[in-house]
DNA sequence: CTAATAGTGTCTCTGAGACACTATCTA
DNA sequence: TAGATAGTGTCTCAGAGACACTATTAG
């Protein structure tokens, strides 16, 4: 009926947080094209998964990252953008909690790293326009609904949660002002248990209301 | 390298306003699957093409629909999705003005209409799913972005320019306050003509201060 | 008791929303 | 001059942002 080969791939932008910067995954690739250069984790879609299966199950292969918040971006579909042949990319944003995984998880990969993304190297393919947009799109994104939560390990201080959005949006903001806009929102709920190990006042540990993905004006 | 056979569509949601209603631009199928159904413009990707530039061209081969505002909305992959195998749609928003195109433009393609979305008929494949994503997306996009000026001829009044954020949103708004804020943030100007042809007075036309898409908070 | 971070209240100013009348044009 | 829509100002209240001190805990 139609002859058409077009080959569909899927790349995914991860993003945490640690020590205080904004950081997203990346892979050594051990293949052509781009062999040994770096690129953002992601491959060929099979017939039988759908686009969001497939970023899933490439990065569990790939980096063993398991369990996280995806979200499609953009279908990036220039014409010349992968010399294997004409192929399209969805890309996925993934959120991921540093605390949910243990360096040693992707150990026996190639090479893998979070990286800054102000310290970004070169990356393979269209990858870095892909990155750019991606922290555009989830700068926006954390502004107005809850998608903050996916950073956060599953209790967390308010410290911790300001510390998400000044990082995202690489901005300070003032301690008083952000408690009581997250107090009125009702984003957030307070649990009985407070932080340990600290060497100074604890503080009290915090869940999300609500689970799921909505639209917030948090900021 | 890889063997994989996944076929790439574009459709698209082409929405305007006509008599205070929203509307999208509508196909009567004339080929199988969904013989005689009506289902959103769309069809197969070149080789030799962005998905863009394949929504683009359909709409032009389809429906005479031409220079419009196209932006990608989301990509539908449901494994089952299209009864000819297995597919991949890549949807695009469009918007345009009523006062673009006279009604004879589409007039020798086999049937094709502007539907008011309230009264929307069953439609082929997950086109109803795609059609809901659509509006939600509109909808939010309104309120931030300048895309209105797309769906209004190059000169307007401030009441048509009214009359799509109200016909979009499904609410009314007061005059005042609606022009209040419209002039506090520099989304238009006004011109030095005025509407002709009306049995009272006639109201001053403005254009858009920024041509290309901007983030403002316009409600 | 010291060091370190947690946690809290007030004031000002801007902007959102409610609300009704006058101005101007055509026929 | 009648009919119809264009066009405009004020008040109230809520929320954003600037700003500094006290509370609590570990060691």
């Amino acid at each position: 009926m139609i002859k058409q080969s077009i080959l569909v791939t899927v790349d995914s932008i991860v993003f945490t947080i640690s020590k205080g910067s904004l950081q997203i995954l990346l892979i050594k690739r051990s293949v052509a094209p781009f062999k040994w250069e770096w690129s953002l984790p992601g491959w060929f879609v099979l017939e039988s998964e759908t686009l969001q299966e497939a970023a899933y199950r490439d990065l569990a292969e790939e980096t063993n990252v398991k369990n996280i918040y995806l979200e499609q971006l953009y279908t990036f579909s220039e014409v010349k953008r992968d010399p294997r042949g004409r192929a399209i990319s969805c890309a996925y944003i993934a959120l991921m909690s540093r605390e949910n995984m243990s360096p040693k998880a992707w150990s026996d990969v190639s090479e893998t790293t979070f990286c800054d993304i102000k310290k970004l190297p070169k990356l393979a393919f269209d990858h870095k326009k892909i990155v750019d947009y991606a922290i555009q799109r989830l700068k926006r994104k954390i502004e107005y609904t809850n998608v903050a939560q996916y950073i956060l390990p599953k209790k967390f201080t308010l410290r911790q949660l300001q510390d998400v959005y000044e990082t995202v949006l690489d901005q300070t903001i003032d301690v008083r002002n952000f408690r009581k806009k997250i107090d009125k929102i009702w984003l957030v709920k307070a649990t009985w248990d407070k932080e340990i190990g600290v060497q100074y006042r604890p503080a009290k540990l915090y869940t999300f209301v609500n689970k799921n993905i909505e639209i917030v004006e948090v900021l």
